[in-house]
DNA sequence: TTTCTTGCCGAAACCGGTTTCGTAACTGAT
DNA sequence: ATCAGTTACGAAACCGGTTTCGGCAAGAAA
């Protein structure tokens, strides 16, 4: 008596079974599950003997099979977020590659699903668990306050953030050193000669925000520079508002010669304000930005930015990921790493004061 | 006696299971897996019964638990490329945002693995195919022989190309009619004066590329002009191949007023190459292209392209995928859409007749 | 009435694993 | 030699579903 089947399951359905790796051993699966898990009450004879044969006989545990008892399928689950302004698309590719690659090695699978964010993307997260799709997540972007780090603490379901917390709680995480990359930037341009440096910040719901802008700060100091309030804006995280913010900058009585971004894609605007006002990037306005997007390299001069290793990157948060479902404490699962300097034209010694430029931007206006 | 257990599994796990159904309804869960799924069985009055009770106990049923015994998890594979040129990366996320609402509407879930192409990649799907952790593919960027095809035919395993093949087998697939795009710019750049046109095609192992240049063609003949086979060429998926396409072209004693591309990513060469030679976008060499990236939109003057809606390409792929598993047959599971004008400043009539512009061609090498 | 269908459901096997429990055989101490 | 304690494995239950099989009851045909 068959429903509407659907295909055939293809009758190539000849995989290894544990019954097959038991029978040719002459033990009973039940010995040979615990053989492969390490069970104490297995001899090392057995074991070995149990692991050599199902080696060779090709035996894969159905990680499905294994779930349905022990409520893991060896899958990382990844939601990401449709709608966001820019930076995240140029970084997905790599991002996912190092992700699927780290995954692949151990065994493990990726699952993604997109959402709109907000509360979507919680009753995605919430279904991926409940239907055990996902024994883990990796949260990519934190939020200065990130509601799914809170549903999953509470839901105990295990997961690593890309980017670090306000409040550390007892959360695993990866993330870039952008705070130090800021500092190098304000010192790369302090050594340049510049005074007056203008910070555009990205939006403050990110957590990363606050980092950078305390890097920036910091380096600020370092290089013995006041920090004027008024050349400190944020919020900019595309392309039309980062030219919006330089324009507010450069209206300033006493503009800054140089400008420093918090992300790329805010950082290109950087040129059409230039362009708009008649100013030569590089000369006239230095900048230097932050994630090393391709554009980079396509827009003239070439904009100095740090570079972030989104391959890397993801390949360290599934690691991270996969050993705190293993049981590691999530405490002991904290990465950083270093941006790195791209260097490109769009940066360099001041042409002229910031008088000089205060006078070239009035007349353009 | 436990083993190294990991993270414990949340003591939540009060999901609702058949078992739980069944005893509120005071039948077996036998029953009731047939009543849901539609087993010939079972009684109308019981069948909605249960569908009622079900759903209001929140019953949704394992996944994974379905697929030991069915083979079946309800999940959508998708294999990427790693390392190939360009062009795919601005589309993966609205891309993978279509799969994943389609599949999350029907309760389906989306794994993803990234391998580096060619054998690899057969072996990524082979592994996801064994460890049945996808149902079916979506198999991107369709090559003229595609192997990925060839594979999942022998292995009976369904699967949906994003892309038509050569020799259309029994396959299902979905594509954006590129042919007509070329078609149709042919004859916008017919209308706007232009009569000598050059074709940069895409790579030779796309099967896109064969269709496009046919496309490119029939618009020539339509418009009723001749194709000088030396204005076309292949091989251009990157902005530095695109460029020396360009000036490969332009050097041609009687040069084109006008070359259309079958990849936007190619077709931002012609800015580096008409910049370098010193000419006007849109007004000495006019340029159409397709695909619909971003960078069309930042180059000056914007560049006139065939915009193809991924999110929409995925969200039908996914939906067709769904079907073949559940399925219907792969001949009747072929859609089609059109790619949208998308103008911008790049083309116009010609300012220029062919031998002027090889005077500035030659004037400026 | 009797017999044959048919409709409808319960019982139980099954999928591929994991985990608990019980026990035979081997220690080692008395 | 006896007895308690280990060691190492078999047996069987279990996870959450699906699918097969058998049989009861009601209706149809004889």
């Amino acid at each position: 008596m068959k429903a509407a089947p659907g295909i055939e399951v293809s009758p190539s359905a000849d995989r290894v079974t544990i019954s097959d790796v038991a029978d040719a051993l002459g033990l009973t699966k039940g010995t040979v599950s615990r053989a492969l898990n390490n069970y104490p009450d297995i001899s090392d004879a057995t074991r070995q003997r149990v692991a050599r044969t199902a080696e060779s006989m090709g035996y894969r545990p159905l990680a499905h099979a294994q779930a349905i008892r022990t409520g893991r399928s060896r899958a990382i689950g990844l939601v990401l977020q449709t709608d966001v302004a820019g930076a995240q698309r140029p970084f997905l590719s790599d991002f996912l590659a190092g992700v699927s690659n780290a995954a692949s090695d151990a065994s493990w699978t990726l699952t993604v699903a997109m959402s709109s964010g907000g509360n979507e993307m919680l009753a995605t997260m919430r279904r991926l668990i409940e239907e055990r799709k996902a024994d883990g997540f990796i949260v990519p972007r934190t939020l200065a306050e990130d509601a799914r780090a809170t549903l999953l603490n509470s839901l105990k379901v295990p997961f690593v953030l890309y980017g670090r917390l306000r409040e550390i709680g007892d959360c695993a995480w990866f993330d870039i050193l952008g705070e130090e990359a800021m500092r190098k930037a304000v010192a790369r341009l302090a050594g340049q000669g510049h005074s007056r440096i203008g910070f555009v910040n990205g939006g403050m719901e990110y957590n990363f925000s606050y980092l950078r802008e305390e890097g920036f700060r910091v380096g600020m100091q370092e290089a013995g520079l006041k920090v004027d309030e008024n050349l400190v804006v944020n919020g900019a995280m595309t392309r039309e508002v980062g030219r919006d913010k330089v324009v507010e900058l450069l209206a300033h009585d006493k503009p800054p010669t140089a400008v420093l971004f918090a992300v790329d894609m805010a950082a290109l605007g950087a040129y059409d304000a230039a362009e708009a006002i008649g100013l030569q990037i590089g000369q006239d306005l230095s900048v230097i930005s932050y994630d090393g997007i391709p554009e980079c390299a396509w827009v003239r001069p070439k904009l100095t930015s740090f570079r972030v290793d989104s391959k890397m990157a993801g390949g360290r948060l599934a690691e991270l990921l996969i050993r705190h479902v293993r049981g590691e404490h999530p405490s002991t699962l904290r990465e950083t790493a270093h941006a790195m300097l791209w260097p490109g034209g769009s940066d360099g010694p001041p042409r002229l004061t910031t008088e000089e430029l205060a006078n070239r931007v009035a007349g353009a206006i």
